[in-house]
RNA sequence: GGCCCGUUGGUGAAACGGUUUAACACACUGCCCUUUCACGGCAGCAUUUACGGGUUCAAAUCCCGUGCGGGUCACCA
């Protein structure tokens, strides 16, 4: 029996060989410097931080290199796998407008994209190892497996599958084939060339090089179901779709020497790796990795509902991939993230710590640079998402809403207060009657003054005409008669002498109308209100 | 336990042996502006880079050790 022979005994069904698919699959013509790199998720969930954090670096760098991102899904474990996984992480993607230039559901030339479709080709290179002696058929039982452990740990020896403890290596071909043809289960092994002894070298973009040892490990390469482990269809795909950064988190730091032999033994180019830190979140007194199951802002779904735009979020992880971004973005807030060019050796090697005051900054400082006009049409989509009662008013009343969102935006200042699409709610639901009729806040409170003398303002004072600067100078002249002053220096000297300043009177009017002590521009406020709300408002006061 | 990584203020961080009395941003505090709250402006906020040694004329930066935190050791990715 040849060594070609053996390996389709092993492996038998196997429609093409190896160099079939190394023929198949041409090198991609693209500029010198150009980075293809990839999201390659396992469909047992929907996309967290983590996933937008890792496809956003990825897609920045393949974008500003001209490069290709793309899709593809890992879908080697069926065991964990949700009901429709590949579909609901597409979708994810969709929501978070990442974009991909081929994958899975983009199409490409590279496919298929979704691994359990590619049974072929691992185990077309499966069996290059198998004849090539680099590989070999493991009967053991998840028992046997244990006991190995057993004994190791007995012995202090390091855990694994790898020199004398590997046995299945040293079986005879002629046992192999009479167990094969006894119907006995088995799975391949590598048969590993390296040493522990030995160094192998990780030259990472982030961390620099990290020396560790050899794999020595006879690692599982096609499991039970014909299909391969993460290890070998990483080392498979990423060379047959020409990747040439992956770019994912430092977990697999220390299955790289594993990944390095993988390469080696299977003659093919190693790509460039970057190894990027979890983000963590503060518990306590602790600070650990951010988890989908304690943090509920880790899953993308959260932001969706409080309505924090993901433009917002995506400029949030641009300041933790570079933090030279912030600034730069500062002076060129009308650019994107895609017209900074990031770069690997800025990126820290920690994990930074996930701040929500400072994503909340981030965004209040985001909507204050949108027009009212964008605002609005997110908000029509938000609230027809979550809120139907608001959807109904903001949708009856787009001229008004237009003009509420309007006030103290543009300009060099524009008001910072809105940092969600669930903001607008909570900072203006006093500008609908249907809202502030049924809402049951009490009134904040504040010096009152006779009902009749603010209806005196009202009827007699108050023109919905006057310019901002001529309404508030009769304000003052009004509330100066009343005992309000509007200088402000002398009420300071001496207090007693006046029943407030024109702030103070401004206040009762405030809290009449919103119930609250803060509120944007009132001038602004009373006349999109306009005169008989104000005059409502009033009565409803003192009623 | 083995292997690997990290450790700069409340947070993200800059600094890559001397231009550092450790940038910048967020948060916080105070003042100013002001029709409120914000925004904005100004100022304050690490006597010092986890700790201990060493190398050097010079260390946050290089080396060693300790502590602490993290990752990883599956027929899971």
């Amino acid at each position: 029996m040849t060594n070609k022979e053996y390996a389709d005994f092993l492996l038998p069904g196997v429609e093409h060989d190896y160099q079939y698919y190394l023929d198949k699959y041409k090198p991609r013509d693209l500029d010198k410097d150009a980075i293809v790199t990839r999201a390659a998720p396992s469909p047992t969930g929907k996309l967290h931080m983590g996933s937008l954090m890792q496809s956003l670096i990825s897609s920045l760098y393949a974008k500003q290199t001209k490069g290709v991102m793309f899709l593809r899904i890992e879908d080697t474990d069926h065991k964990r796998e949700i009901e429709n996984g590949p579909e609901s992480i597409v979708e994810d993607f969709k929501n978070l407008e990442i974009d991909f230039d081929e994958g899975y559901s983009f199409g490409g030339e590279y496919g298929p994209y979704l691994q359990s479709e590619r049974k072929d080709i691992y185990q077309a290179f499966a069996k290059k190892l198998i004849e090539n002696d680099l590989a070999y058929p493991c009967f053991c039982s998840a028992e046997e497996l244990d006991e190995i452990r057993k004994l190791q740990e007995a012995k202090k020896a390091r855990i694994g599958y790898y020199g004398k403890y590997a046995k299945c290596r040293y079986i005879p071909r002629e046992e192999v084939v009479k167990r094969v043809n006894a119907g006995e289960k088995y799975i391949i092994r590598l048969k590993s060339p390296g040493s522990f002894y030995n160094k192998c070298c990780l030259h990472d973009l982030i961390r620099g090089d990290i020396e560790m040892p050899e794999n020595d490990m006879d690692i599982v390469v096609i499991k039970a179901d014909g299909l391969p482990t993460y290890h070998f269809a990483h080392a498979v795909d990423d060379s047959l779709m020409f990747t040439t950064h992956i770019i994912r988190g430092d977990e697999w730091v220390a299955s790289y020497p594993i990944h390095d032999q993988l390469f080696k033994v299977l003659e093919f180019p190693l790509p460039n790796y970057a190894h990027i830190s979890p983000m963590n979140v503060k518990d306590g007194d602790s600070i650990r990795k951010l988890s989908k199951r304690k943090d509920p802002w880790a899953a993308m779904s959260y932001y969706d509902e409080a309505g924090i735009p993901k433009d917002a979020i995506k400029l949030y992880l641009a300041t933790l991939i570079n933090s030279n971004f912030e600034e730069w973005y500062n002076q060129n807030s009308d650019k994107s993230i895609y017209d900074f060019t990031f770069s690997f050796d800025k990126m820290s090697v920690t994990g930074p710590i996930f701040d929500v005051e400072k994503l909340d900054n981030i965004s209040k400082t985001y909507f204050s640079r949108l027009s009212a006009e964008t605002i609005y049409n997110h908000l029509v989509e938000y609230t027809s998402k979550y809120d139907d009662e608001f959807n109904k008013l903001v949708v009856n009343n787009k001229e008004k809403m237009i003009n509420i969102l309007n006030i103290e935006r543009g300009g060099e200042k524009p008001r910072k207060d809105i940092a969600s699409y669930s903001d607008v709610k909570k900072y203006f639901w006093y500008m609908f009657d249907e809202l502030f009729d049924k809402n049951t806040d009490s009134y904040e409170e504040f010096n009152p003054i006779g009902k009749e003398i603010l209806l005196e303002y009202v009827n007699n004072v108050y023109d919905i005409n006057d310019s901002e600067e001529e309404w508030f100078n009769k304000v003052k002249e009004f509330a100066e008669k009343y005992g309000y002053t509007s200088n402000r220096k002398e009420y300071k000297a001496n207090p007693d002498n006046f029943k407030g300043t024109t702030a103070d009177f401004c206040k009762v009017i405030r809290i009449i109308i919103t119930k609250k002590n803060m509120s944007p521009n009132l001038y602004e406020i009373i006349k999109i209100l306009g005169v008989e709300t104000l005059k409502k408002r009033i009565e409803l006061f003192y009623k």
